[in-house]
DNA sequence: TCGTACCTTTACCAAATGGTAAAAAACACG
DNA sequence: CGTGTTTTTTACCATTTGGTAAAGGTACGA
């Protein structure tokens, strides 16, 4: 049982459980959970459909594999907002890391997309044991930054979802911004440009 | 062929017809292409499989079918948008009409969410030839309201895509909002005036 | 009421798909 | 080397799934 990982795991076993686990993104994130296929991942990995087997459990746990991963680097941005800060500076930080996240890693925005999509069926309980509770605390501090006149006053969970939605569109509707803003020169400047301006407006306002 | 329908399509058939695409609605956006059956939505449908099959010429037409509805009913808050009437009030008041669709057609976002998540395969052109002239028109009515100093400056095509990233994010992401925000009770009325705030002060700024 | 066109069901099928069994190959290491 | 363990391959399999063939019903106008 490779999976169970009481022991030591071997060179190879962290080389191929790597390519597995980025063949499963590339395929998951553009097909959805059911849409991907075991041959895709395996052909994409390298390998054959019972190796695969072999390092993962089958399907599912490779899919909540990916999931748990995820999970972990993609709070780092959130968990980073300093409660010492300068509340604006957090606040847009956070905004531009996120913003950079889409850029750069968007099978990864669009692997959590199609899971929420479709009820988080396998991630139900991550969301309420491990976003939930960053959600609160950060609500909070943001909640208090207003409460002491630091920021203009707005619900702050509302806050924190829009940000998320903003940013995150720029991932997960790719294809939709491509067909209609074809000019790939400026995206990204004017997308991180329109987004900033967005906050910064909402939370200095008068 | 009933798919061609160049005749008068028969009371049965309408009646059909429509209960199909209402399954397929329900299970395409809760599932995805790939992961929504035939046999689900004959189930919805209350028909047999060859019964379907019947009425359509195959699940891909049935998917086809549905976007192309979709497309027409979802453009029309944006076709609506006056230029005539008052910059403000057009914006706001086509962003509130993106809310009232995200609560009250959830599924018909998410079954368009999932297309545009998985590169839009089957919508592509739909997308250019349908759903840009719209966008770049309407981009260059905002443009215009702001050159004309009766909105406060920024970029017309980001401003529509963040409306909406926002609204539509309401109904794609349903399943984390009510993870993180159990408190069913003031979601809508929260959100709208979170949503309407951030307009406002974004069109407005000084 | 009869015929015809429309609608529905029953019985299938081929391909795809997630997964298994077991033998063969590669490897680690004393 | 030799031997026990890990890794990989080959050959399958049961189920699911999109779809078809063809016969049986049903509505409805003449």
């Amino acid at each position: 049982m490779a999976q169970t990982a009481a022991k030591k795991p071997s060179r190879i076993q962290l080389r191929n459980r790597r390519r597995i686990m980025d063949a499963a993104l590339e395929v998951f994130s553009q097909h959805g959970y059911r849409g991907a296929t075991l041959d895709q991942i395996a052909e994409g990995a390298g390998m054959s459909k019972p190796n695969l087997i072999y390092y993962f459990d089958g399907k599912e746990a490779i899919h909540v594999a990916l999931l748990n991963a995820l999970m972990t680097e993609w709070l780092a941005p959130l968990q980073d907002m300093n409660p010492g800060g300068e509340p604006l500076d957090e606040i847009l930080t956070y905004v531009r890391r996120k913003m950079e996240m889409s850029r750069l890693y968007p099978r990864e925005s669009r692997l959590f997309a199609n899971e929420i999509l479709q009820g988080a069926p396998r991630m139900g309980p991550h969301l309420v044991s491990g976003l939930k509770p960053l959600f609160d605390e950060k609500a909070a501090l943001i909640g208090r930054w207003m409460e002491d006149g630091r920021l203009a006053k707005s619900d702050p969970q509302q806050l924190i979802l829009s940000i998320w939605a903003i940013t995150q569109h720029y991932a997960d509707f790719d294809a939709q911004i491509r067909a209609l803003i074809p000019d790939e020169a400026a995206g990204w400047d004017a997308a991180n440009a329109h987004v900033e301006r967005i906050f910064r407006e909402l939370l200095t306002a008068n």
